[in-house]
DNA sequence: GTGAAAGCGCTAACAG
DNA sequence: CTGTTAGCGCTTTCAC
């Protein structure tokens, strides 16, 4: 089909090291012959075959990258990222999504398109430890999201506990006294409660209230729907909270979006506090308080250890990065005009004193969590 | 590195041939010498060595897929799509933002992985015809979005000028006198006009007004902030009007941001119409009335044209297909009262009778727009 | 049914 | 500074 090496060598009468040569930049070559070659390479149209250098050298350049859902914003924001600082590496990445099914996370993990990736960076949902223990792909695999394993992997999170309790906290300090967490999940019980869920009774036990177990709602998923659902559940119910703290930010949209349907209004009747600072949370007729993950710190500490690894500095230890955090306070929680411009952190910039991983390597990464903006005292 | 065929024929004793045809469930194998090879797989943890394998075959089962910017809900819900239309065909998508700009286009389109993918589906913002003209790549492209190009290649496209018209008209309908259009580009102005400005200007021109191109606002990108900035500019410069479509729904958004921030309502004051019908536009207190292309369809189309070039149906006849869509009539166009529930379309079961291009190849598609949800006889 | 050998296009040694 | 050769791991004729 393509025109190769030998083709150009070929055309050029040199020699197919000549022209790899010039292919790959090296610098011992004649300018006459690099320019011979050159013509050459025009006129033939030739492209090098990638496919053919990954399979000698071994490695392609590829990285994947997994998720749950590529529709929840927060994941296309992440990915995005991911993408930006994989390309500063020289790395392209291969999106996939799993649907939060744990067949589909196990066979990504395993052997997600065996030896045309180089490594793999995975947010899990219903990944148990048992499954990652079990791996037979020896390429190199990072960990996002809430979930904790005791499995030899690098694992990248932000600390979900103490974030969970400073929105918690926040809400306290408002004044707030019944609130309620909207996002448990329903299904596989018997596995750990999720970290923000803790935050959420761990806080308010430090507050001296006993946490008031039915005003945590399930949902099936993380989705604008689920949280609308949640609400309404909770609202039906005839348990009326005055704050609600959800597990993301589209739960929380949802949640707000039944809010106003049933004539509550936000902050005034219910404060609202969600987590992921997706954008679409400082849009909108009430922006939304929310923590702030350093999505650009996660996706670098991802990608850079990852590379690393793969860089074949072989660190038997595997490690644990906290990337920052803050509380974003705006609307849905402020004072109750709803009119004051909602406050943008400014990404990226000035943002959580993460650690920076630029090129040096990353070692021992686990960050304070950044300063809230706000702490606001009680209302 | 890795254990290879070689490997695993020496374990088990047998030629390397008769591993292949093991691994590659080859009928006419003994069970016995399945069994056996099996063994010796499991034994040495055996994974195909996929690099080789597309070298030999001249063909990966990859092909990407490039957006201006995942961080856009559309694009992020589309390559979702995406992503699940290609695995239908065993196609794994590596997925790539350009930033929306012509030198990242120009290089995705032109030697992007060369060899590595199989084919690209590319959304372009400021590629020229003349880019696509001369392009050298030789494998399959196709493209999505709002631009035409003379050039030989797939476009899988709405019709964005009657998609246009339909959302202006329906602004009409209800009564509405000055009709503004945010989100033309302020840069490379000699390049055609955008087709949903034109569709605005055509629509106004048969209802017998005037297009008032002071009702016109530029934006420099199509986020939500660039919304909220037009919208302010617009009535900064004195000139309220009473609707508002947007080019898209995260224009609109950050338009109907600034609309509350001013303190004039949606949609009582300004009736506000958005393009793209992403997931946040179902949520908020007012829900977004919009123009939903069919992105399930588009997807389809999209995948399926590359898949069909790529088995090497070669066809000269460059396509362009057209998904449906369909004006959503939500809050943000209705009756004051802004309590009624969301008319959430019934996202791809009983939608847009777009053709259906499941297993058979998709032949010519122009399918006509599906029936708009609720042309609203003038309030 | 199974085995042996050639070669996909490239890079890495090693000569010259 | 340039040419020759071997081989990455796999599939694919073609014999047996």
């Amino acid at each position: 089909m393509g025109v190769s090496l030998k083709d150009v060598a070929q055309r050029a009468g040199v020699s197919i090291k000549t022209v790899s040569n010039v292919v790959n930049n090296y610098p011992h070559v004649t300018p006459h012959m690099r320019a011979k070659v050159q013509q050459a390479i025009d006129e033939l149209g030739y492209r090098p075959n990638l496919t053919a250098r990954h399979l000698r050298k071994g490695r392609t350049g590829i990285i994947a990258f997994a998720v749950p859902e590529l529709g929840n914003p927060y994941f296309a924001e992440l990915a995005g990222a991911v993408i930006d600082a994989a390309a500063r590496h020289d790395y392209t990445v291969l999106v996939d999504h799993t649907a939060g099914l744990r067949e589909r996370e196990l066979l990504v993990s395993q052997e997600f398109r065996s030896h045309v990736i180089d490594g793999l960076i995975l947010s899990p949902i219903h990944l148990e430890t048992e499954d990652l223990i079990g791996r037979q792909e020896t390429s190199p695999l990072v960990l996002l999201g809430e979930r904790e394993y005791e499995a030899p992997y690098d694992q990248i999170a932000i600390d979900n506990v103490a974030a969970a309790r400073t929105a918690v906290r926040h809400l306290l300090d408002l004044g707030r006294e019944r609130i309620a967490f909207l996002g448990s999940r329903t299904d596989r019980e018997r596995r750990p409660a999720h970290l923000r869920l803790r935050g959420w009774r761990e806080e308010l036990a430090a507050a001296g209230r006993e946490p008031d177990e039915t005003l945590v709602v399930a949902t099936d998923g993380y989705g604008r729907a689920d949280g609308a659902a949640a609400m309404a559940a909770l609202l039906d119910r005839g348990r009326r909270p005055d704050a609600v703290f959800a597990y993301n930010d589209l739960i929380a949209m949802g949640a707000m979006r039944t809010l106003t349907e049933r004539g509550l209004t936000v902050p005034d009747d219910v404060a609202v506090v969600g987590f992921d600072d997706i954008e679409e949370s400082r849009y909108g007729s009430v922006t939304l308080t929310t923590i702030s993950p350093d999505k650009q710190a996660i996706a670098r500490l991802a990608v850079d250890s990852l590379v690393e690894r793969l860089s074949g500095h072989v660190m038997a230890e595997p490690r644990r990065a906290r990337p920052g955090y803050r509380l974003v306070v705006r609307e849905s929680t402020g004072p109750a005009e709803g009119r004051q411009a909602a406050r943008v952190p400014a990404q990226g910039a000035g943002s959580a004193p993460a650690p920076e991983a630029g090129s040096a390597p990353v070692r021992e990464t686990r960050s304070v969590p950044a300063p809230e903006a706000g702490p606001a005292p009680a209302t």
